[in-house]
RNA sequence: GGGCCGGUAGUCUAGCUGGUUAGGACGUCGCCCUCACGCGGCGAAGAUCACCGGUUCAAAUCCGGUCCGGCCCA
């Protein structure tokens, strides 16, 4: 045992540890165990943007906090650590920070500048990890960037492809035309915008009448396959089946009935466009309309556009109205507001277009995703429906082709001379198609031997929805499957809907099997002011700013205790503030108890008499420790981190220790055996409080462990002693009930003292105590030494009549009468 | 329009498998320079638990409805 310094220096005792501890190789997944249980996080790979933000902070001490509370429970724990690179989120910061585009440069040189910036984002992001004091087996770093992993997504893609989930087909796409690639239904952001709606009319052929539509896209005119109508709607249910013109277009369409129409939206009358929004796609679908493709992929106006080709939309938009206007076609218009697609990384407006693109058939497997959803546990557990209601919204298949050059290939040719299709074998992997010919002297199909390579690259999902079995081993070990699936995944509120969809059904189709066992989910953080955190709101927090004021102890503290698991919770400095200050006590309370136990020999627990409060926190430790185990079980961070402080500051520092004291300091009047209860009782209520908080809070508690407890406990390090086992027979509950009393009484003379501005350690001559039953006055005298020591009373008495003088303790039936 | 969540003291938040003097933090106001800690100690004030109805001996907690807010989606 050696006595604490005075100063708590949180900067130097967390970098102190996080070194040593890598230094212990306490992280490390051993590989070769199969005795102790495997316990694997499906770490996120985050995707490098720049410097750590709050959010990352809270998810990454949600997640580390399991595999530091884990370890402990003796399980072989696997923590790994990746960085999701490639995407469209670099590719644009690369063309704004050289002021390029990236057709602009040959694609190598694009490529080498994204991996530059990226290396420079992990840089930043892994300190900031690194100071938050995550408990990471670094030995397992990835870089989804490399060839090493991009061969496990393009050997994914084969497999699947053989199994019938891969195919190609022309659907229609979200489209990005200022990046010129498909993007997918989660990559698209809806938001209101004010925009105009059109009233054109449309003659009807045959007759001199016409039919008013309205539209807030005019421009797609010569895209209009149809005209619809709802055909419970009187006024134009007995045009269905007849043919109207297209205005300035010399054609004809069908006016159809589809009971979608909103009658009383504009006139109740429809433009059919392929395409104009994603209800069109249904539409041409559902009555199979032709498609006429009116958009390039940089968003301009095909030849279907006639005398419109080659203008931008915007600019065929203006000319077509203009030109509605000067036939008499345009009645009026008006200003509404609607939703607009727009790319979520860009913000350009979505379009959709038909082009030859790869999907992934994941609506067959909605049922699977249901069923896997159900068999996973979810912290908390409504976040279950959001995954499935998602699953079971969806209309489309995921597209997982891209126009980009920041990202994995995908493994195929074409026959330059059939066309025929040339999937990369499974031991070609890793492949650039578009730098190595395939590994066949001919096509299979043709003879053909000259072939080109696919350009079209992967979604970035495709990189990061395979990592439970990445991190497994997959496919290098054959002994993967004795980490798969995950035993836990973390996720965030918003980002359910793709990172765990796409994860369920990759791993469901390539393994029949479910990703993870549970999902733990983190909501946002908010700013100060109660609106989501953002650097345009001003309400933004950098985390290495927090980590270098307040340090990650404290830090942690926030994340696990601002709120319910699950649920949105503000960054505020002074929450922040408060578990610094909870930490300068414990580092007090610590070094204080050091003090009182130098001459403790922890071994040596012969002739030990307790008094009732040494049976009262004993019996208390073990209560809150079923408690914070059954809280760290369910996730519940905050239930843990705050009954753990309230025990230490308010039962432990504030009552246990103060009582004691004096017994401590005289044991001539005490009696040796009663000092040696005490300091046992400090001793191991103060260790169990380490123990505790060690998931939480693990740079002091291991500071604290080291200097009082590493001699005797015989552990390298806090972190990896054994969790403390919850023993019923340490509960007491009739000593709680006393000491709970006991603590009453002291508390009420407190009272007295304050109300009468006197000072806390002023003597009391007589304390007399009524306790009303010849029960409470056994326990009163049997705690009579520690209460007479504690409130410096010389004349102690106790008398077990009913007596209602003087004041009343709490809301016990017991009086006590204080002379001073 | 749909899904999910929330509405608890000046502020943030817990509790919500029904019975607690509704817990904690920040802030406010007194008092105490008590031999670990003023980044402290002891106290105090402050909540008709959004609103309306229902179930029940009993509701912040369960059910129905209304209003407001958030996130995600259409």
């Amino acid at each position: 045992m050696q006595p604490l310094p005075r100063e708590y220096k949180f900067a130097e005792i967390e970098a102190k540890w996080q070194a040593k501890w890598e230094e212990l190789g306490i992280y490390q997944y051993d590989w070769n165990d199969k005795a102790r249980v495997p316990y694997s996080i499906d770490t996120p790979p985050p995707y490098p943007s720049g410097e750590l933000h709050m959010g990352n902070v809270l998810n990454w001490t949600y997640f580390d906090i399991v595999a530091r509370y884990k370890r402990m429970k003796g399980y072989n724990v696997l923590f790994p650590q990746g960085w999701d690179c490639h995407g469209l989120g670099i590719e644009i910061q690369v063309e704004k920070a050289r002021n390029i585009r990236k057709r602009d440069v040959p694609p190598d040189q694009f490529r080498k500048w994204c991996i530059e910036l990226v290396e420079k984002y992990i840089a930043m992001m892994k300190e900031g990890i690194l100071k938050l004091g995550c408990s990471i087996d670094w030995t397992t770093e990835y870089r989804t960037m490399d060839p090493d992993y991009w061969k496990r997504t393009q050997l994914s893609f084969i497999l699947l492809h053989k199994k019938g989930f891969m195919f190609q087909g022309t659907h229609p796409v979200n489209w990005c035309p200022r990046d010129e690639t498909a993007i997918a239904d989660a990559e698209v952001d809806y938001q209101t915008r004010e925009g105009t709606l059109h009233y054109i009319r449309f003659p009807l052929e045959g007759s001199n009448e016409y039919l008013l539509i309205a539209t807030t896209r005019p421009e797609f005119i010569p895209a209009c396959v149809a005209v619809e109508v709802n055909p419970k709607d009187e006024r134009y249910s007995k045009y269905i089946g007849r043919k109207i013109g297209v205005p300035l277009m010399n054609r004809t369409v069908t006016i159809i009935g589809d009971e979608c129409v909103d009658p009383a939206f504009g006139t109740g009358v429809v433009q059919i466009c392929t395409y104009g929004d994603k209800e069109d796609v249904k539409t041409v679908i559902k009555h199979k309309l032709p498609v006429i493709r009116l958009l390039t992929e940089n968003g301009k106006i095909t030849e279907a556009g006639c005398k419109y080709a080659g203008l931008y939309i915007n600019q065929a938009r203006a000319a077509i109205v203009q030109d509605l206007q000067d036939a008499g076609l345009l009645e009026k218009t008006e200003k509404i507001t609607h939703e607009v697609g727009l790319c979520d990384r860009c913000k350009a407006h979505v379009e959709i277009l038909e082009r030859k693109q790869w999907f992934m058939k994941t609506m067959a497997l909605t049922d699977a995703v249901e069923k896997a959803a159900d068999e996973i546990v979810w912290y908390p557990d409504y976040m279950k429906t959001r995954l499935t209601d998602w699953a079971k919204s969806l209309d489309w298949d995921w597209v997982i082709s891209r126009q980009r050059l920041f990202a994995t290939p995908i493994p195929v040719w074409y026959c330059k001379s059939c066309g025929e299709l040339i999937l990369a074998q499974e031991d070609w992997v890793p492949i650039d198609p578009k730098m190595e010919k395939p590994r066949i002297d001919k096509c299979p199909k043709c003879g053909g031997t000259d072939f080109t390579g696919e350009q079209d690259v992967f979604d970035t999902w495709m990189d990061s929805s395979i990592t439970c079995a990445v991190h497994a081993g997959w496919p290098d070990r054959a002994d993967w499957r004795w980490l798969f699936p995950a035993d836990i995944h973390p996720s965030g509120t918003d980002i359910i809907r793709t990172w765990a969809y796409y994860l369920m059904v990759r791993h469901l189709a390539l393994f029949e099997e479910k990703p993870f066992k549970s999902c733990l989910i983190n909501g946002m953080v908010l700013g100060a002011d109660g609106k989501k955190m953002s650097k345009s709101l001003r309400n933004y927090v950098a985390a290495p700013e927090v980590l270098n004021k307040n340090g990650a102890d404290a830090t942690r503290q926030w994340a696990a205790g601002g709120g319910a698991t699950g649920s949105d919770i503000p960054y505020r400095a002074q929450d922040v503030e408060y578990g610094r200050r909870f930490l300068v006590k414990l580092w007090n309370v610590s070094g204080f108890t050091s003090k009182l136990l130098a001459d403790y020999k922890p071994d040596k627990k012969a002739n030990i008499e307790f008094e009732p409060l040494d049976k009262w926190i004993i019996s208390k430790a073990e209560t809150l420790t079923k408690k914070v185990t059954e809280a760290f079980e369910k996730c519940q961070f905050n239930i843990a981190v705050e009954d753990i402080r309230n025990f230490t500051w308010h039962v432990f520092c504030d009552y246990y220790v103060e009582a004691v004291k004096d017994r401590l300091y005289n044991p001539a009047v005490h009696g040796e055996a009663k000092r040696l209860a005490a300091q046992y009782t400090l001793y191991e209520v103060l260790y169990r409080v380490l123990q505790l908080l060690a998931p939480v809070v693990p740079h002091l508690t291991e500071e604290i462990y080291q200097y009082m407890y590493a001699e005797d406990k015989g552990f390298k390090s806090l972190q990896v002693s054994a969790w403390p086992e919850f023993n019923a027979a340490l509960v007491d509950e009739a000593a709680e009930k006393a000491g709970d009393l006991l603590v009453a009484i002291m508390g009420e003379v407190r009272h007295d003292k304050a109300e009468k501005k006197m000072p806390l350690n002023a003597p009391v001559k007589t304390l007399t105590v009524y306790a009303g039953s010849e029960e409470n006055a056994s326990v009163v005298r049997s705690g009579g030494g520690d209460i007479a020591g504690t409130l410096k009373v010389s004349n102690f008495n106790v008398v077990a009549e009913k007596r209602s003088e003087g004041r009343q303790v709490g809301q016990y039936d017991v009086y006590l009468v204080a002379e001073y």
